[in-house]
DNA sequence: CACCCGTGGTA
DNA sequence: TTACCAAGGGT
């Protein structure tokens, strides 16, 4: 009988993904970038900016001496954007430091911002072929399965019960079609919502389909209902420019360029009237866009106006105009992206 | 440890 | 339309 790491890389060889554009090499810098966009986000996604963030930034060194405005210019609606300026950091750290070179270790890699343990691991894996478990949402999900594990995967003691045995079952060879293959199962047939059990090698072991608990495993907390926030933006035009504002590192679209915003009116109409010299009258309302988030919903007032002047709202509240040409290559997140498609592509042609 | 941090696809 | 999901890490 086939051992468990046997199985998978077995069935990898055939039913698992062999040509993802990170597969066709073992370059770190490469296997990192992927691995980092791949956090939280869907290879379909990732596979929408891989190839153009590596055009721009081709080695470690080209994303080193980048600024971080173009560095977010090419994850703009990738989302997770403190994952863009980790990798910056990331960069800077190690060519300063290594000369490029990247960590070969654990600890060194787990150092580095935006690398924790799962990543560090998937990148001793795959760029150096070296023997470390991986613990992902997919690995999580199949052991979870295979070893019957009822309690939720949100208490630590859980977790590290997942990695003792994620490590035990690091084989001893072919490492890394073993934790490509552990990924694909996990993704393609050990899905959450209806796992294909009959077509898993891990079939005539797995606890949970003995027990008949595949359905319950992992077990969801009960989801919480998203709080609803509700902001006004304000979208400001100047002949060919747009009036954005750069946002703070730290909340949502951390770094970005978005919309200058207003929790209420009467401070949004004294900036207009004082400050830009907008008639008031000529304001208009757009329809509300609704925006969900990871752990709020968010309600986007808008209110469009124009004017001729050209004052900035103070020098430090980081407002710029934006010519509208340059918008398809600025750093702005994806729902003010789809507010400007909206309302102001095509303007030109109507007015 | 609970919470923060995006987005687009899909049922 | 709503709800849920997908290769986590930092604080």
């Amino acid at each position: 009988m086939l051992d468990f790491s046997e199985k998978i890389i077995k069935w990898q060889a055939t039913n698992g993904r062999n040509h993802l554009p990170w597969q066709s090499h073992h370059d770190p810098y490469r296997i990192w970038v992927s691995e980092i966009m791949l956090q939280q986000t869907g290879v379909k996604t990732v596979l929408r900016f891989y190839a153009n963030f590596l055009k721009e930034f081709p080695t470690i060194k080209s994303l080193a001496v980048a600024s971080e405005d173009s560095v977010l210019q090419k994850w703009s609606g990738l989302g997770y954007y403190r994952r863009a300026r980790y990798m910056l950091a990331t960069a800077r750290i190690i060519v300063k430091s290594k000369g490029e070179y990247f960590p070969q270790t654990l600890e060194g890699l787990m150092a580095l911002p935006g690398i924790g343990r799962s990543t560090a691991g998937a990148i001793l894996v795959f760029a150096y072929g070296k023997k470390y478990p991986i613990l992902d949402g997919n690995v999580k999900r199949v052991l979870a399965r295979y070893f019957c594990i009822q309690e939720p995967l949100l208490q630590s003691s859980v977790i590290n019960k997942l990695w003792g045995i994620s490590e035990k079952l690091v084989p001893d060879k072919g490492i890394r079609p073993y934790t490509q293959g552990l990924m694909d199962l996990g993704s393609t047939v050990c899905s959450r919502g209806k796992p294909k059990c009959s077509l898993c090698p891990l079939s005539d072991q797995c606890k949970a389909l003995t027990n008949k608990k595949s359905l319950e495993i992992p077990t969801k907390s009960k989801a919480k209902l998203l709080p609803t926030r509700e902001t006004i933006m304000l979208l400001l035009t100047n002949r060919n420019n747009i009036l954005m504002q750069r946002r703070r590192k730290n909340g949502v679209w951390g770094g970005l360029l978005s919309f200058p915003e207003f929790e209420k009116k009467e401070k949004l109409y004294i900036s207009l009237e004082t400050q830009f010299g907008v008639d008031l009258k000529s304001i208009k309302f757009l329809s509300p866009l609704r925006h969900t988030f990871s752990h709020y919903k968010l309600v986007i007032n808008l209110m469009k106006a124009s004017t001729v002047l050209k004052p900035i709202l103070s020098p430090a509240n980081g407002t710029v105009w934006l010519p509208i040409e340059e918008i398809s290559k600025a750093a702005i997140p994806a729902p003010v992206r789809k507010i400007i498609k909206m309302h102001l592509v095509g303007r030109s042609k109507s007015q």
